[in-house]
DNA sequence: CTAATTAGCGTAACTCATACGCAGTAAGGG
DNA sequence: CCCTTACTGCGTATGAGTTACGCTAATTAG
C-alpha cells in the first residue's frame, strides 16, 4: 500500500524510499553518509579521486562495506549528481518571466560551480531526484503567467537546460585544462595561426587576424561574459516565441 | 624552419606534423592506423570498451606498442575527438546566414550520431585539430555577410556551440539510458507521478497533469523536434542581435 | 532460546594504464 | 662490408580499480 508497483531502484534510493526492516545489525552507515563522502571527496580531489576503497576509508570503513548501501559504482554517481545540486532558492516574488529565468540560471551556476566535477558525471537519464525535480520545477514556475500551455513552458526549459548544460561543460573542462597548464591557453591564438591556412579557412583566418583569441587570460571571467551574452539570446528567442504564441498579432 | 617554436605535442599530432626519421625499422603502426581501430571499437562497443590492450589486440600488435605512438590514453582520446567529426559539407552557395547555421547544424549532428560516444569524451581544450577547426571556420563563414564584428561572429558561435553540444549530450545520454531499459522511460511520467508533491513542486505537477511526459516513446525522433525548437529560439535572438548590432534604428 | 535476517568485511578474480628496459632492425658513415 | 646509431616493438611488472562470493557476527521475532 505504500508502495505501488515498481519504481527504479535509484529513484527510490534518492527519495530515501527504503523498506525499513528490523532484523539484523543495525547498519552503521547510510547511503547518505557515503553520498556526502563522496561528494566531499570529490569537491577536494576530483572526480578521479572518488573509488570505492577511498570513499570507504574516508568512512574508515572497508571497501566493500559501501555495496550494502550502493549497487554499484554508477549507482552511487547518479545519486551524487542528484545530492550536489542543493534545493534551488524560491524565485523573488512578482518578477517577470526573464527575471526569473535569469535568476534560475545564475542559480544553477553558483551550484554548479561549488562541485567543478559535476560536468564530467555520466548522466544516464532524466532528471528523477528531489533536487533535480526542484529546479525543474523552479524553471517552470517562471513561466507560471506567461501563458503558455505546459508543453510550450518544457520546450523553452529543456531548451535552457540544454544550453546551460553545454556551456557549464566547456566553461568547466576548459577552466580545468587553463589550471593545467596555463602557457598552451595563452598561446592558443598564436598556435592556431600557426597551423590555419587562409586558403582552406577564411573565416577563421579573419577571426585570428582580427586578434580576437589573442586576449585569453583567466577564464572564469571570460565565461560569464559569454555564458550571459549566449543566455540573453536565447532569452530573446523566448521573449519572441511568447509574444507569436500568446498575443496573436490582430492584423 | 619548417617548425618553429614549440606546437603543443597534441596539436602537432592531429595535423600530422611528425618529423620524418630515416633511421631504424619502419614503423608497422601509424597514430592513423590506431586512432582508427580506436574509433572503430568506440563505434562497435562503446567508449568504455576502448582500453590500449583492446585496441592493441584489434591492430595484431602488443599493448605497449601504441605508447611509441601516443603519449597516453588521454592523448588518444584528443585525438579521436578530431578524427571522428569528418570535415563538414561546404555550406551551399549564397544562401543567409540562418539557413547556413541551420544547415551547420544539422551537420553537426548527423556527423556526432555515427559516433555515440563522442559526448562521453572528456573535452580539455578548445578546438585544434583541423576537423574542429573546419567546423569552426564553416560556422564563421556562415555568418560572413552579416555585418558583425569578429568577435561578434565568434560570441555568436560559441553560443551555437554550447547549445549543440549541450543538446548532444543530453539526447545521446538519453537515448543509450533509453536503450538500456525502455521501461523505466515509457514510465518516466508515471515514475514522477508517484514522487512529485504538487505542495512543494506545483509547476511540475502541472505539467504531470497535463500529460506532457506520458507519451515518451522513442528518442530518436522527439530530440528532433526538441533540438529544432531549442535552436530556432535561438537563432531568433541572433536575428534580433544582428539588427540591433548592424543597423541601427533610425529613430 | 532458537531461527531468521542482515551488516560488515576478507579474499580473490579480473581489467586497466603505464614505467622501464631489452632485443632486434634498418639506415648512415667509414 | 661492417659498425654505429637511432628507433620500433614488446615482455614484464606495478599499482590501482570494480566487484562477486561467502563467512562471521549482530540483532530481533517468535
Amino acid at each position: 500500500m505504500s508502495k505501488q508497483p515498481e519504481l527504479p531502484a535509484d529513484v527510490a534510493l534518492m527519495w530515501g524510499l527504503r523498506d525499513v526492516t528490523k532484523r539484523g545489525p543495525k547498519p552503521s552507515l547510510s547511503v547518505e553518509d557515503i553520498v556526502r563522502a563522496a561528494i566531499e571527496l570529490a569537491d577536494a580531489e576530483g572526480i578521479t579521486a572518488v573509488s570505492m576503497a577511498r570513499v570507504a576509508e574516508r568512512l574508515g570503513n572497508s571497501t566493500m562495506a559501501l555495496y550494502r548501501h550502493v549497487k554499484s559504482k554508477d549507482d552511487l554517481l547518479v545519486l551524487m549528481s542528484d545530492a550536489a545540486l542543493e534545493r534551488p532558492d524560491p524565485l523573488p516574488d512578482g518578477v517577470d518571466w526573464r527575471t526569473g529565468l535569469t535568476f534560475w540560471t545564475a542559480g544553477v551556476l553558483t551550484a554548479v560551480r561549488k562541485h567543478r566535477w559535476y560536468s564530467k558525471l555520466p548522466i544516464s537519464g532524466p532528471p528523477a531526484g528531489p533536487n533535480n525535480l526542484a529546479w525543474l520545477d523552479s524553471a517552470l514556475g517562471a513561466l507560471k503567467d506567461t501563458g503558455l500551455s505546459e508543453e510550450g513552458k518544457v520546450g523553452v526549459v529543456m531548451g535552457l537546460m540544454t544550453y546551460v548544460q553545454g556551456e557549464i561543460r566547456l566553461s568547466m573542462d576548459l577552466a580545468a585544462g587553463f589550471a593545467d597548464n596555463p602557457d598552451a591557453f595563452s598561446r592558443y591564438g598564436a598556435t592556431l595561426a600557426r597551423v590555419v591556412d587562409p586558403r582552406q579557412l577564411p573565416a577563421l583566418a579573419e577571426v585570428l587576424a582580427a586578434g580576437v583569441f589573442d586576449e585569453v587570460e583567466s577564464f572564469d571571467e571570460t565565461d560569464e561574459a559569454d555564458f550571459d551574452f549566449g543566455l540573453q539570446l536565447y532569452l530573446d528567442g523566448v521573449a519572441g516565441f511568447i509574444e507569436r504564441t500568446c498575443q496573436p498579432d490582430v492584423t
